[in-house]
DNA sequence: GTCTATAAGCTGATAGAC
DNA sequence: GTCTATCAGCTTATAGAC
């Protein structure tokens, strides 16, 4: 409960390098310093560099569900709820501190590390689908719209904009991409779009 | 011209491990053991690590752009053009060769290795955006499309799907969010989709 | 719990012989 | 062009004192 413990300082730094510098560029020495923690110290609360990995992941992990879940469970309609996790403000050239780990070959061959990203990602789907569905039931959008199908567009998005922002060195395509998706999203709207 | 010179090998080899591992995770010596050359010989082709990277990167990014552009002037429609780069056979499981590179700090923070990745996305990008206002000129598209921003959100779901996939441990994310892309961009179609 | 050795192996390179 | 030293520093621990 002490977020000032060593362990949880341990924690906080790997996440925070894992996040910078992805699992194979994240020496547990240097998450030894950013704590201000002695070798010792880290070998007694984790049994290594996957353990303490999987403890960051996890926590990372389930910060971001939080996070979507404020969003999607916010005021509003289901497009404006969608959109309100679309908008939501992000530091795009960061990158996703849980789907960029996916690009990691230890992360994915490793099923403790790899499992907090699939959960994640599997939940946030099918949240948005739920949304999404509601919407099609309250007739906010057309009845051909695949929920399923469609909350797996929205996470891509947002994942993939990421990669082109961080390609690019700025953030405008991560926010082309979420635009464009957001005007597919309108088009689908059971009302024709007349805004100006 | 020669494939099997030692240039070759070593940029090669520095390609498959770069896809395999990441820049950061990529080590000359494992390249020249791939390659089947000796340490002096590569310092004597290539100036280090970063050198050696720029030149395998810079070869990727142009071997993707070649295939991408080998969907986008394919025969059909701008739709069927569009669909057939986002269900052309990928080996998801192993992510994009050149994307994937965005999420390595030492590659975006050096301009001679993220250039090649913002160039392929920023020609990609345009080169879709050509193609759906192709299709809009052509009444195949309703006029309310916005070919830049579609075009954004085109490649991020190829992106992002890889990012699923790879997370989840199989391919299906990465489909699924094609398929409700798909569904989208077919309810854009000018005329009402009517298939079974 | 935390500290300081200690260690085998890797990293990214340079130097000079052949 | 290619080879074999050689190197300082890092990685990921383990061992045992305090």
């Amino acid at each position: 409960m002490d977020g000032e413990d060593t362990a949880g300082r341990l924690i906080e730094a790997t996440q925070e390098l894992l996040w910078e510098r992805g699992y194979v560029g994240t020496s547990p020495r240097a998450v030894q310093r950013r704590a201000g923690v002695g070798q010792g110290s880290m070998y007694h609360h984790f049994g290594g560099k996957p353990d303490l990995a999987r403890a960051a992941v996890h926590r990372s992990a389930e910060e971001m569900q939080a996070r979507a879940e404020a969003d999607l469970s916010g005021a509003g309609g289901a497009l404006g709820r969608v959109r309100a996790y679309l908008t939501r403000e992000r530091a795009v050239l960061r990158g996703c501190r849980v789907g960029g780990l996916a690009q990691d070959p230890d992360v994915v061959a490793d099923p403790g590390l790899r499992a907090p990203l699939q959960e994640t990602f599997d939940r946030l789907r099918a949240r948005l689908a739920e949304v999404l569905e509601e919407g099609r039931a309250d007739g906010e959008f057309r009845p051909d719209l695949d929920p399923a199908g469609t909350a797996a567009t929205v996470v891509a998005v947002v994942q993939g904009g990421y990669v082109l922002a961080r390609s690019a060195g700025h953030p405008g395509p991560f926010h082309e991409a979420v635009d464009g998706l957001l005007r597919l999203l309108d088009a689908h709207a059971a009302e024709p779009d007349t805004r100006p």
